[in-house]
RNA sequence: GCUGGUGUGGCUCAGAGGUAGAGCACUUCCUUGGUAAGGAAGGGGUCACGGGUUCAAUUCCCGUCACCAGCUCCA
């Protein structure tokens, strides 16, 4: 997909495309005040002011006739310098734009661009006639509140795209109605994965066997991973009392995205939003010597948190959701090597599922925000450092950004692109000097002095169903055989004959004494209605057994997705399963 | 939560102010078939829910709910 944003030519041409729009809505709307109308990764939009029209998907049609109206006129675009304080002169009436001027510094030259009838303050560069603008689409409409504030006005927001040709249009149309086929939910509706239900609630999805298979795949995948590198795994209850979440600070931090606290008896119930005060109390069960560290509490932990209702989106974010969650209890000393440790275990594991596609982003806090986060300048220092100094020392490239941080502690997050929609956090590792003494933890140390230890929030699929939304977009459904919720499907090509039958069951039993998820079809269709029927499910393996097989001792095979067939023996069809699952067909 | 859109059998969708259609799926029968659809018959819908307008509403209007896109948020 391009970036409209990064490619020069585009952008300028997107960007003259805003102010053509602006034009049309102008003729259209004599009353439109503009705010901004940049150029974003997937073109551009504008933010306008229309009074009280909030635009239909009609209005959008006739803004897009206009459009070609403008694109006709063959209108030259003229750049024009202008002073602070002709410019502030100029648009004079116009409350967005005088915003606008009003913040910028008064030696600054200003630039407007003039079109036919219309003018705009911009800061450029721009084609030099909008008829280079002809080749376009409106692909969506929504309001905006005005500076991105709530409690502001908010304004109609018409994104579009502009390319140089036709051809180049169409084909990237294309590209737009080909993600809408890679969305997780269509994927997990034709393969019946997961459902909602009204009477369950909304944002409250539920697997279905095929999901749960796979789900089940990768919980047992990480919790060996885990295993293997020291995780202690344990169990908690999805409720906690409200003091609980004070005692973290969590409550006044977060309460609005908690589902309200229960009242029984004379205690208040929260469901968890996350499980840090769990596992805090967990370290807290016994006393620790320095010589125990690091302790890393693990789980696959149900966590529920009040979503806005407009954010919910299928498996990828819900009102319920599984983190695949850990707390590393350290020394100071130790938490450059705990948190490699957490880097390379998160690559790792891109590895296997063939994760290329991520971006690191060192999330900081802002320190003029002296609500959100916890106020102490030291400890905050300390922990940006160590993140930052142990991701330079492994190599990772990443981007810093202020105010981005959790209120505890620094973080690392590597997000990842979805087919439809923002950037979203698959894995993340937090540094927290903050928590521990919240809960006074403590452990003993060499000279039998009580210290505080550190904690490292890290989740490495970071919830499991967001990492099945993610995995279902990145394969398109057809996944490794590893997390297949059928493996190998048999396929007899007579039904009715006995010999042939007791063969194909013979291969059935060994598969399924392999652990391998088989499934026997044994319906009295045709040979190609239930290819065809497998396709269009997505089994990996395809196996054909008819009488040649049976005389031979083979099985003939068909991959997914493929024309061709191979036969290879009996026993060697089931070790190649095997073993395919095994290595997760990692090379 | 906010702005706009959508809501018709299990699924994908058509349709019209006079109380509903297709394909797939499902059931039964015939067909015993070598790599993406063999044939026939049949069952199945309070047209999301609640109001209003009308002789008549599933179709028009209002409200609610759910879903979709975007905005805001995301410990």
């Amino acid at each position: 997909m391009v970036n409209f944003k990064e490619d020069l030519e585009l952008n300028t041409l997107n960007h003259s495309c805003a102010h053509m729009m602006a034009q049309a809505v102008k003729h259209l709307y004599p009353d439109a005040k503009f705010w901004v109308g940049p150029v974003v990764e997937e073109g551009f939009y504008y933010d306008m002011d229309l009074g009280d029209v909030m635009l239909t998907d009609e209005d959008i049609a006739k803004i897009e006739k206009e459009m070609k109206k403008v694109a006709k006129t063959g209108a030259k675009i003229y750049r024009r310098e202008v002073t602070k304080e002709e410019a502030l002169k100029e648009f004079a009436g116009d409350p967005y734009k005088m915003d606008l001027i009003e913040n910028m510094d008064d030696d600054k030259v200003i630039t407007c661009y003039d079109q036919g009838d219309y003018t705009d303050l911009c800061r450029g560069p721009h084609v030099d006639n909008v008829k280079l603008c002809r080749y376009f689409k409106l692909v969506k409409h929504s309001g905006a509140y005005w500076k991105g504030d709530a409690s502001n006005k908010v304004l109609n927001r018409v994104y579009g795209v502009c390319f140089p040709t036709q051809e180049q249009l169409d084909e990237h149309l294309a590209l737009l109605e080909e993600a809408k086929e890679r969305d997780h939910r269509k994927i997990g509706k034709d393969m019946q994965l997961f459902m909602s239900d009204d009477l369950i609630g909304k944002g409250l999805p539920m697997y279905l066997p095929n999901g749960y298979t796979i789900w089940t795949e990768l919980e047992n995948y990480i919790r060996n991973k885990e295993r293997k590198l020291g995780y202690l795994h344990v169990m908690t209850p999805c409720v906690g009392t409200v003091q609980l979440y004070q005692t973290s600070g969590h409550w006044d931090h977060y309460k609005e995205n908690m589902f309200p606290a229960m009242e029984v008896e004379d205690e208040n119930f929260v469901l968890r939003p996350m499980n840090c005060p769990h596992h805090m109390r967990i370290f807290a069960n016994r006393p620790h010597s320095y010589k125990e560290l690091p302790i890393r509490i693990a789980e696959i932990a149900h966590d529920f948190r009040f979503e806005s209702s407009g954010t919910l989106k299928g498996i990828e974010r819900g009102r319920h959701f599984c983190q695949n969650d850990s707390h590393i209890f350290c020394t100071q000393e130790q938490i450059k090597a705990e948190v490699k440790g957490v880097c390379d275990l998160i690559f790792d594991t891109y590895k296997d599922f063939g994760i290329t596609e991520y971006r690191c982003v060192l999330s900081l806090r802002d320190p003029a925000d002296t609500k959100k986060y916890h106020q102490d300048d030291e400890m905050w220092n300390t922990a940006e450092n160590a993140l930052r100094e142990v991701l330079t020392e492994i190599g990772i490239d990443f981007t810093e950004e202020i105010g981005e941080a959790a209120f505890y502690g620094p973080k690392l997050d590597v997000n990842v692109k979805p087919a439809i929609g923002n950037e979203i956090t698959l894995s993340t590792c937090q540094l927290d000097f903050c928590l521990p003494a919240k809960f006074d933890l403590t452990y003993t140390d060499a000279d039998s002095n009580k210290q505080t230890p550190v904690v490292i929030h890290r989740a490495i699929l970071g919830s499991l169903d967001r990492f099945m939304a993610y995995i279902l977009e990145e394969t398109k459904g057809n996944l490794p055989l590893w997390l297949a919720p059928t493996q190998v499907k048999v396929l007899p090509v007579k039904n009715d004959d006995d010999e042939l039958n007791a063969y194909s069951q013979k291969l059935v039993d060994a598969l399924n004494d392999a652990d391998v998820r088989v499934e026997f079809d044994t319906r009295s269709e045709k040979l190609g209605y239930k290819m065809r029927e497998a396709q269009i499910q997505k089994v990996p393996y395809l196996a054909v057994l008819g009488k040649n097989e049976e005389a031979d001792g083979t099985v003939s095979y068909r991959l997914h997705g493929e024309q061709g067939t191979t036969t290879v023996k009996f026993d060697e069809f089931v070790e190649l399963i095997v073993n395919e699952i095994k290595t997760k067909g990692r090379k």
